[in-house]
DNA sequence: GCTTGACCCTGACATGATGTCAAGGTCCAC
DNA sequence: GTGGACCTTGACATCATGTCAGGGTCAAGC
């Protein structure tokens, strides 16, 4: 199967592919005589767990873990639980942080006319 | 005032501070013959001002706008309260699309035996 | 006046995930 | 055999930020 083929059956870009067979993320595919990649199934079976690992805000880094997770049938579950765990917690203070911007930019909005008037509380609070 | 002080005072990186300079964001200062870059107060508050805007999550171009309408005395704060609202706004998706994530991981690991056994729900889901 | 350590300068390379563009080779259906 | 769709590599760009190297400057203490 082509590379198109492949970034077309697993959600991931051409470009992102060869990406991430440059840096050993996935290995690389055999080649035919023109040089094109040809992937077999198990080939886009493994992009596409990687895309589902990658929506689900895992990094690079913890990707290539849990492949090797995935891969080894003698793992214990509790390994990929505790990254799970980790990424939601990680997740859980990056929300925080998100919706505290969002509530100060609301309040600070709610507190500004929004007329033709220059006054405005949302620059007096940046300038601060 | 050296950039050493002024990133000190202003909270922004002496890298970040000659960053802002390249791309136009803050005026480049005088130099001393030493060649030191010499800012002043003005200088300073305006890079705090930067600072608070990045730390509300706003963009470099959305700082730059707030920056004119900053020095613009005559500019309607509608402009300035839309602006805060797109932000805010951008941000709910961002956070609604992380506490996605975080809802999904948490209901894998909760799934998820989290023993010696392989078996493990989490990494089916991203077979899948 | 000299030394020393703290400070400053520029420029370059790296990150991470991704896009785009260019110049060239390949494949297949007609 | 030709055209259009597809593939190859390599390079450059993004955005905010870090770090490192190689070199100049400043100020305090001796």
């Amino acid at each position: 199967m082509n590379i198109g083929s492949a970034s077309r059956a697993s959600g991931i870009s051409e470009r992102m592919i060869r990406h991430y067979e440059k840096i050993g993320l996935v290995p690389p595919p055999p080649r035919r005589d023109s040089g094109y990649r040809d992937y077999s199934e198990a080939d886009v079976h493994r992009l596409r767990f990687i895309a589902n690992a990658r929506d689900l805000g895992f990094g690079i880094d913890e990707i290539a873990t849990l492949l090797s997770l995935w891969s080894d049938h003698r793992r214990a579950s509790s390994e990929v639980k505790a990254l799970a765990l980790a990424r939601a917690a990680d997740l859980g203070r990056k929300v925080a942080a998100l919706e505290n911007m969002r509530r100060t930019l609301i309040d600070l909005a709610e507190q500004c006319h929004g007329d033709d008037r220059p006054e405005c509380p949302i620059l007096n609070r940046l300038v601060d």
